[in-house]
DNA sequence: ACTACATTTCGGCAATGGTAGAAATGTAGT
DNA sequence: ACTACATTTCTACCATTGCCGAAATGTAGT
């Protein structure tokens, strides 16, 4: 249970990434294009935001490996990170419910004093 | 598919508010508290975060539809609201791949690399 | 009504993040 | 080498956000 210490943040940024509209609709944009991705100018011309800000919106998505790039000759190609997607979705419901039951509610609440 | 346009802003405000440390931890503990969900004061124990703290991270939480909340006696419980998350997780594969399946002759063509 | 407790609202500060123009870098063709 | 084009870095600005103490509000028991 330690590793979620850790991942917790991990995956924090990960869902702030994709918490900013043009970078969620980056993402979409990713993904309906999936396998093949998309190259910069053309995401530029599908989205309409400035080239450098666009820029900073892939690193942040590339950062958090939301999406994996590759040179193309003089283009850059993303594309969408699935395998990455599914790990965080599936980390939301990790332990979901696992609570179930199991404790009592008073005694939770008298540990913080 | 113009129904996406309002939904892209109000999604990717609901991953921004899954988008902060404190908030994806209330959110896990929620999830494994579901469907009991826990108070107010049992989140702050577990959390170790002020009080007013909690309490706008609670806000932004609920007006986002990830939580819902009722009145029980002097204290306020929470619950997530795994109806929103399923939609969330679900509006970001809602359209993958479709370009691929469309008929494109060129990428038909290229399959073979 | 008084008291104790749970939770939220208020006020303000410090840090982060989104934005885009201009300049720089990388790449390919001639 | 020169030119055109694709993309990124630099720089700066403005808005938003997270944070928390203190005060206010709501709730229940006596």
């Amino acid at each position: 249970m330690k590793l979620t210490e850790a991942a917790v943040t991990r995956f924090a940024d990960m869902f702030a990434a994709l918490g900013a509209e043009p970078r969620l609709r980056i993402m979409r944009l990713l993904l309906s294009a999936h396998p093949d991705g998309l190259v910069v100018s053309e995401i530029q011309a599908e989205t309409g935001v400035a080239g450098s800000t666009l820029s900073h919106h892939l690193e942040k998505l590339k950062n958090h490996q939301l999406v994996l790039s590759e040179r193309e000759k003089a283009f850059i190609r993303y594309r969408a990170n699935v395998d990455a997607l599914e790990g965080l979705l599936g980390f939301l419901y990790a332990e979901c419910c696992t609570r179930n039951k199991a404790v009592e509610p008073r005694k939770i609440a008298a540990l913080g004093r």
